[in-house]
DNA sequence: TATGAATGAGCCTTCATTCAT
DNA sequence: GATGAATGAAGGCTCATTCAT
C-alpha cells in the first residue's frame, strides 16, 4: 500500500525528510521524465543502491512524495477552522492556501505535473484522498452556511464548491509557479505582487455568487 | 521569428498538418521530455533527417506547435461575438471553450505542460499573445457590460476577468484532461458527463458575482 | 586522373576558385572528418546537388583541393631562382616559404591534416608531385653548390636536403598553425614575432652544417 | 585537474592500461573527430556507460590519453643522461626518440593530431609540460656544452635548440607515421629503412652547425 | 544494509549521399 | 545543369536499474 519499501521506514526521520525534500525539488523543477534518480541520490548524499533499497522504482519514489504531499494537504484542510462566519472561513482558506504555497513551493508545483496527461497513468495509482477531503470540506462548509442562512437556500452547492476550489487553486499556484504568476499579472497587473490583498478581494467577489 | 525552418513552409499543407497533429499528440500525451523526435518522425511517416530539416531542434518543434495552438486560440477569441447581453456572451464563451477542447483535445492538454515549471525556460521564448488577447477580451466585455448597466458599476473588472478565466479554463481542461475530468467528477458527480449543461449552470453562478 | 568531374571544368574560374577557397578554409580549420560538405556548399552559396555534380564525394573534394595546393607549391618551387650564391638561394627559399604561408594560411594548415595517419588512405591517392619537385630542387641546389665549391665536397646531400626541408617546413608552419607558432615561442620567445628575422638566423645556422 | 573521473582511479591498473591502449590506437588511426567512443568501448570490451563513468566526455578521454603521453615523454626526457660529450648526448637523444617511437607508435602519431588546427581548442586545455621540459633540456644541454668549450661560444642557443628538435621530431615521426616515413624516403631513398644509422648521420650533420 | 560500478536501450542530432523536379 | 528535400546510419551522451562486494 505505501509506495516505499520497509527499509525506508527504518532510517532516521531526518534522513527521510532530506531525501523527500531533494526529490520534491528535482521533480518539481525538472518534471517527472527529466528528473533523474541518480541525480536525486547524489544531491541527497546517498547511494543509488540505497535509493533502490528504499523505493522500487522512479515511479514509486514519485508517488511516495506526491502521497506525502497529499498527506500534508489533508492535514492543512483538517486544521481549518469549522467555526466563524462563512466569509471568515473562506478568507482563512485563501490565506492558508497562500501560506502553504509559500512554505512548500516545490511541493505545490509538483501538482502541476500531476495534472498533466503524461502522468495520468501514475496518478491512477494514487488514491483520491485529497480530492475527497477537499470536496467534503467545501460541501460541508457551504451546506452549513446555507443552513445558517448565510448563503441563499437555492445555491448549487457542488458547483459552488468547484468554483471556489478553482479560484483557490489558481491563486495558490500563482504563488509558486512562474507561469501562473505571469498569467495573474496579465490580469491584475502589479496587484499580483500582494497576493494576500488579492485574496481578500477575491473573497468578496466569490461571496457574491453565493449569497 | 517563426519556430520552423523555411523548408517546412515549402511542403504541402496536408503534410504540415499531419506532422503537427502527430507532434501535438505525442507532446500532449507523453510530455515534453518523454516525447521523442524519433518517435514523432516514425509515427508521422517521415525520416528523422526531414524532421530536422523542418525544425532546428526538439525545442523548436515544441514551440512551433504551441505557437500554432496559440494562433488557433487567438482566432477563436477573435471570432467570439461582441454583441448580445453579457450573459449571452459568457454562455458563448463557455460553449466555445468546450467546443475547442473537444475538437483539439491534445492541443488543449499541451497547455498543461506549458504551465509546468519544467517548461518555464521554453515558455519564455513564447510571446504572451494569447494572454494578451484573452485578457483584453475579458476586460472589454466586462467594461462594456458595466457601461450598459448590465453589471454593477463598482465591479473589480481585472479580478472578475481573472475569476471568469479561471473557471472557463478549468471547465475546458475537464474536457480533455483525465485529471481535470476526474477532479470535476469529485465535485459534481455524474453531472460531469454533460459539460454543456454544467457550463450553463456555471454561467448562472458566475453572473451572480458580477451583477 | 583529376579528382573533380568534368562539370567542374565548365563553370567560371571565379566560381571554381570561390568553392576551393571555402573548402580549404573548412577542411583546414575543422579537419577532414569534422568538415561538412553541406556546410561548404552552403557557405560557398551553391547547392549540395551542384557540389556532387562537381565532385564524386567528400574524399574527392578534399583530394582536389590538396592537389590544387600541391600545384601551387610546385609553381612556387619552380619560380625559385637557380642563380646566386647558395646562401642567397637558401634565404630566398626561407622567405618564399614564409610569404607562401602568409598568403595561404589555410592551405598551409591543410598539410597538417595530410600528414596525419587518419588521412593516410587518402594521401595514397595523391601523387608525390610536391615531394618529387622539392626533393629535386634541394638536391640540385646542393649539388650545384658543392660543384661550385661553396659547400664541402663530402656533404651528405640527401640528408642535408632532409634537414633543410625539415626546418623550412617547421618555420613555414609556425606562420599559420597555432600549435607550431606556440612551439616556436617556447624555443625562441619573443623572437617568434619576427619570423623573417628568424629565417635569416636560421639560414646562418643551417649554412654551417653544410660548409 | 586530471581529465578522468575518480571512478577511473579505482579500477585495476591493467584495465586502465587496456582502455588507454585501445583509445590511443583509435584516436591515432582515425583522428579525433572520426574516432568514436562507442567504438573504443566496444573494442575495449566495456560498456558505453562505463566509459562515461571514467571520462566526462570524448574530449576528456582524448585529453587524458594525450596527457598520459606527455607524462611518458617527460619521463623519457628526464631519464636522458646529462653526462658524456655533447655528441654522445645528442646521439642518445636521437636513439631514445627512435626507441620511444617504436615502442609507442600510436601515441607518437597522436601528436600529429594535436598539431592540427582542428584540435587547437583542445590543446589549449593541455599544459605545455612537454614543451617546457624539452626546451629546458635542449637549452641546458647546449649551454653546458658551450661552457665546456665543446660548442662555439657565439652559438645562438635558442635557435640551435629549435633546429635540433625539429630534426629529432621529424625522424621520430618517420618511425610511426606513414606520411613521414614516405617523405623521408623521398629524401634519402632506401636509407630510410635503417633509421638508427640515419640518426648517426644526422647527428654528424647537426654537430656541424653547432661547432 | 549500503555502496557504486556496470549495463545498454534509447535519445537528440549530424551529415554524406541520392534523386525527383 | 542546378536545386534542395529526403534519407538513415551513426555518434555523443544519459539514466533507470541490477548486482557483486
Amino acid at each position: 500500500m505505501p509506495f516505499h519499501k520497509e527499509t525506508f521506514d527504518r532510517i532516521p526521520q531526518e534522513k527521510r525528510d532530506h531525501i523527500f525534500t531533494i526529490a520534491v525539488s528535482e521533480f518539481a523543477q525538472r518534471g517527472y521524465a527529466a528528473a533523474s534518480i541518480n541525480g536525486i541520490a547524489r544531491k541527497a548524499g546517498i547511494s543509488i543502491g540505497s535509493m533502490y533499497s528504499y523505493f522500487d522504482s522512479k515511479e514509486d519514489l514519485f508517488l511516495a512524495i506526491v502521497d506525502k504531499g497529499y498527506e500534508l494537504l489533508e492535514r492543512v484542510f483538517r486544521e481549518l477552522s469549522r467555526e466563524g462566519s462563512f466569509r471568515q472561513q473562506l478568507l482563512e482558506l485563501l490565506h492558508t492556501a497562500l501560506r502553504y504555497a509559500r512554505q512548500h513551493p516545490d511541493m505545490n508545483n509538483l501538482y502541476l505535473g500531476v495534472m498533466t496527461e503524461e502522468l495520468a497513468p501514475l496518478s491512477m495509482r494514487l488514491s483520491s484522498r485529497v480530492e475527497k477531503v477537499s470536496v467534503n470540506y467545501y460541501h460541508h462548509m457551504l451546506q452549513a452556511a446555507v443552513n445558517r442562512g448565510e448563503l441563499r437556500a437555492d445555491l448549487d452547492i457542488p458547483l459552488a464548491a468547484y468554483l471556489m476550489d478553482n479560484n483557490v487553486l489558481m491563486l495558490q499556484l500563482a504563488c509558486s509557479s512562474g507561469y501562473h504568476r505571469y498569467r495573474l499579472q496579465h490580469f491584475v497587473g502589479e496587484r499580483a505582487e500582494n497576493l494576500e490583498q488579492l485574496a481578500n478581494s477575491l473573497c468578496d467577489l466569490i461571496m457574491r455568487c453565493l449569497q
